[in-house]
RNA sequence: GCCUCCGUAGCUUAAUGGAUAAAGCAGGACUCUUCUAAGGUCUUGAUGUAGGUUCGAUUCCUGCCGGAGGCACCA
C-alpha cells in the first residue's frame, strides 16, 4: 500500500517554496533587537475552509511580518513574487487576498489525477501512517452486566469505536476493551429479583425493593457478600447463568451497533490488583482517615479533591479498581497509548485518579487519556438506569424504524443505527445531546440517512451505468465535488490527532451536498464524451463516503 | 462556597488565533415526460455581557450573568 497521495505530495511541495521565499526575505533583514520578544507563530499550509480562496492556502506573511517588521500585505508581495517564479506547474495561479493570505489554485489536472488515484487505492484512500508504530488500547461502553443496554451507551460506544477506527485508520495498531462491572450491589440486587422469579429486567425490581424495603435490603447486601466470597452453590448457580445471559445479549447488540470488543476486563479482576497496590503505598501516597484510605489530591492541587481508594469496610471502591485496570490492561497488552471514554460527569474524579497513577505507574499515567463525553439526554432529564426511566437500545431502533415505514420506505437495523450514531457524531465530543426523536429519524438534510440515501443512489447509479467510469477521459468543466474528493486523507488525520470524528462527519455531509448538486446538474450516464469521466467522480464519491462512513461505524445499504 | 466544562440564527450544531462566522431544521419562493425528489436551487436570520492581550478574538486571559456536572467511603 503506498501511502502518500498527490495531496500531501503538493502541500510539501508548498511548504518547500514558502519557507524558501521566507529564507530569502530574512537574508536581507537585520539582526532582531536583543531583548525583544520574537513573537513566533506557526506557519501552516491548509485548505482554505471556502473553496472560492482556493485549494491551498498559507498565512506566511501574516506570521512574520511582525518579525520582518513590515505589512503583512508586503510581505505577502515578496512571497508571491518568488514563487510566482518558481512554482511548480501544477500549480496554476497564486493570489494574495484579505490581510494578507497567499492562496493557491491547483491546476484541473491535479484533480484529475487525484480521482484516478482514489479510485486506485479504493478502501484504502484516507489512509495514513502518522501513528505508525503505536498500540493503542480503547475503553468504552463499560455496561454493568444484570442491567440493560440503554441509550445512554449509545455515547461512549459510537464514539469508542469511531476513535479507535481513527486509529486504525492512521496506522495504529489498535485494541477495543470493556470493562464491565460483575459484582457489587446492582448485581446483587439483580441476583436478589432473580431468586424472587423475577425474568424481565430483574436489576429494576431489585432497585426498587431495595429502596421502598428495608428487609429486602439487608437480605440483598447479604446476598452481595456471598456472591463476592462465592460461598453458596445454588446463588453461584443463579449468579452465573445471568452474567453469561447477561453477556451473550450484549454481543447480540455489540453486534446489531458495528462494535467488536478485543479485550474484556471485569471489575472482579482489577478489584484486587488495585486493592494490593492501594495498600503498598499506605502512608506514603494514601493516607488513612476515619477507618477508610484516601488519596488527597489536593496537596499537589489545589483544583483537585480528596477521594476515598479504599472504604471504611476495607473494600476497594471504582478509584482503587481503576488503578488495578490500568495495570490489567497493560499485561494483557503492551499499549503506548491508553484512551479511556467515560460520561464526563466523572471527569473531575478521573483527574484525581491520574494524579495518584503518577505516583504508582507514571509511565502508564503519561500514556492515558480520558476522553470525556457529554449526556445523551431525554428532554425530562438524565437518562438512567438506576430510576427506571430508560429507553433500551431495541427500543429506540424500533422506534426509529417504525417512523421510518411511517414514511413509506422500507426501513432496517442499519438505517436505525445511522441515524443514532450521526445524530453523536456530528457534533464535538464532551457536550451533552439533546435527544430529539423526531431529529433522528428525520430523513432530510443533515442527517445519517441523507449520507446513506447518497451512497445508495450512487451506486445504483454505477450499477446501471454498465461500465466503468475514466479518470483519464476527457473533462471540459470543473465540478466543486473534485476539489472536496480529494481532501479526505487530511480530514482523517486531523480528526485522528484531535480526537475529533465529526470532523469526518461534517466533511462527509459537505461532500454528499457537493456530489448531489453534481448529480442534480449533469447527467451522468450517456453516450456524450464527458460521461466517463463524470462516472469517475461518481465511482471516487463512493469510495471517500464508504471510507469516510466506516470509520464513523455508520453502516452503509447498496439500495434503498 | 470551591472545582471542572459550556453559552453562536427561533431550534440543533460547525468554524486549526485569520478572509464575507458555515450547515441542517423551522419560515418564504422555485424544481421530477431525463440516471432513486429520502434529492436540487434561491431566500430571511446569530458570536451572553464588560474589559484585556493581538496587526487580527467565536477561539486566549479576567470580572459579571446564565446553564450543566462534580466536591469522602456508589459507579
Amino acid at each position: 500500500m503506498r501511502l502518500g497521495y498527490y495531496g500531501a505530495t503538493m502541500k510539501a511541495v508548498i511548504e518547500k517554496l514558502v519557507r524558501e521565499a521566507l529564507g530569502i526575505i530574512s537574508k536581507g533583514m537585520q539582526k532582531p533587537v536583543e531583548g525583544e520578544r520574537p513573537h513566533r507563530e506557526e506557519i501552516v499550509i491548509e485548505h482554505p475552509t471556502d473553496l472560492s480562496n482556493g485549494d491551498y492556502t498559507t498565512n506566511a506573511a501574516l506570521a512574520t511580518a511582525r518579525q520582518f517588521r513590515m505589512a503583512p500585505l508586503e510581505v505577502a508581495h515578496l512571497l508571491k513574487d518568488y514563487i510566482d517564479l518558481h512554482k511548480p506547474d501544477a500549480v496554476e495561479r497564486v493570489e494574495i487576498a484579505g490581510p494578507g493570505f497567499i492562496n493557491f489554485y491547483l491546476q484541473k489536472d491535479f484533480f484529475k489525477k487525484s480521482i484516478g488515484e482514489i479510485i486506485e487505492k479504493d478502501g484504502d484512500f484516507g489512509k495514513s501512517a502518522i501513528f505508525a508504530g503505536e498500540k493503542v488500547i480503547v475503553e468504552h461502553t463499560d455496561p454493568n452486566p444484570f442491567k440493560k443496554l440503554h441509550i445512554g451507551h449509545l455515547m461512549p460506544m459510537t464514539i469508542g469505536t469511531s476513535i479507535a477506527n481513527l486509529f486504525r485508520w492512521n496506522g495504529a495498531e489498535v485494541k477495543e476493551a470493556v470493562y464491565q462491572g460483575d459484582v457489587g450491589l446492582h448485581v446483587a440486587k439483580a441476583v436478589w429479583a432473580m431468586q424472587k422469579g423475577i425474568t424481565e429486567d430483574p436489576y429494576v425490581y431489585g432497585n426498587k425493593t431495595y429502596d421502598e424495603d428495608a428487609g429486602a435490603k439487608q437480605e440483598i447486601i447479604e446476598l452481595n457478600k456471598k456472591i463476592y466470597e462465592r460461598t453458596d452453590a445454588e446463588i453461584n448457580k443463579l449468579y452465573d447463568a445471568g452474567r453469561k445471559a447477561s453477556l451473550e445479549y450484549f454481543e447480540t447488540m455489540y453486534k446489531i451497533l458495528g462494535t467488536k470488543f478485543d479485550l474484556y476486563f471485569f471489575e472482579s479482576d482489577t478489584a484486587k490488583i488495585g486493592e494490593r497496590v492501594v495498600r503498598d503505598h499506605v502512608g506514603e501516597i494514601f493516607q488513612k482517615s476515619d477507618g477508610a484510605i484516601v488519596f488527597h489530591a489536593e496537596e499537589y492541587d489545589p483544583s483537585l479533591h480528596t477521594r476515598v481508594f479504599i472504604n471504611s469496610e476495607g473494600l476497594p471502591t471504582y478509584e482503587a479498581k481503576e488503578l488495578g485496570l490500568a495495570k490489567a490492561k497493560f499485561q494483557k497488552y503492551a499499549y503506548t497509548k491508553s484512551v479511556v471514554v467515560t460520561g464526563n460527569e466523572i471527569r473531575e474524579y478521573f483527574r484525581v485518579l491520574l494524579a495518584a497513577m503518577k505516583f504508582i505507574y507514571p509511565d502508564l499515567r503519561d500514556m492515558t487519556k480520558h476522553l470525556p463525553h457529554g449526556m445523551l439526554r431525554l428532554p425530562s432529564g438524565k437518562m438512567s438506569s438506576r430510576t427506571g426511566d430508560v429507553i433500551s437500545i431495541e427500543e429506540i431502533m424500533s422506534d426509529i424504524k417504525k417512523a421510518v415505514e411511517e414514511k413509506g420506505n422500507t426501513a432496517t437495523d442499519e438505517i436505525a443505527v445511522a441515524a443514532l450514531k450521526y445524530m453523536i457524531l456530528k457534533s464535538s465530543i464532551g457536550g451533552d445531546i439533546v435527544f430529539d426523536f423526531e431529529k433522528s429519524v428525520s430523513t432530510e438534510g443533515d442527517s445519517g440517512v441523507y449520507l446513506q440515501y447518497a451512497y445508495a443512489r450512487t451506486n445504483s447509479l454505477l450499477e446501471k451505468a454498465g461500465k466503468k467510469g475514466d479518470a483519464h477521459a476527457e473533462r471540459s468543466e470543473m465540478h466543486e465535488v473534485e476539489k472536496l474528493l480529494y481532501r479526505f486523507p487530511d480530514i482523517v488525520e486531523r480528526a485522528g490527532r484531535e480526537y475529533a470524528p465529526h470532523y469526518i462527519t461534517t466533511y462527509l455531509t459537505e461532500l454528499a451536498a457537493s456530489f448531489n448538486n453534481f448529480y442534480a446538474h449533469e447527467q451522468v450516464i450517456g453516450d456524450g464524451p464527458e460521461s466517463a469521466y463524470r462516472l469517475a467522480i461518481a465511482e471516487a464519491f463512493k469510495i471517500v463516503l464508504k471510507n469516510g462512513l466506516s470509520i464513523l461505524g455508520i453502516p452503509t445499504q447498496e439500495r434503498m
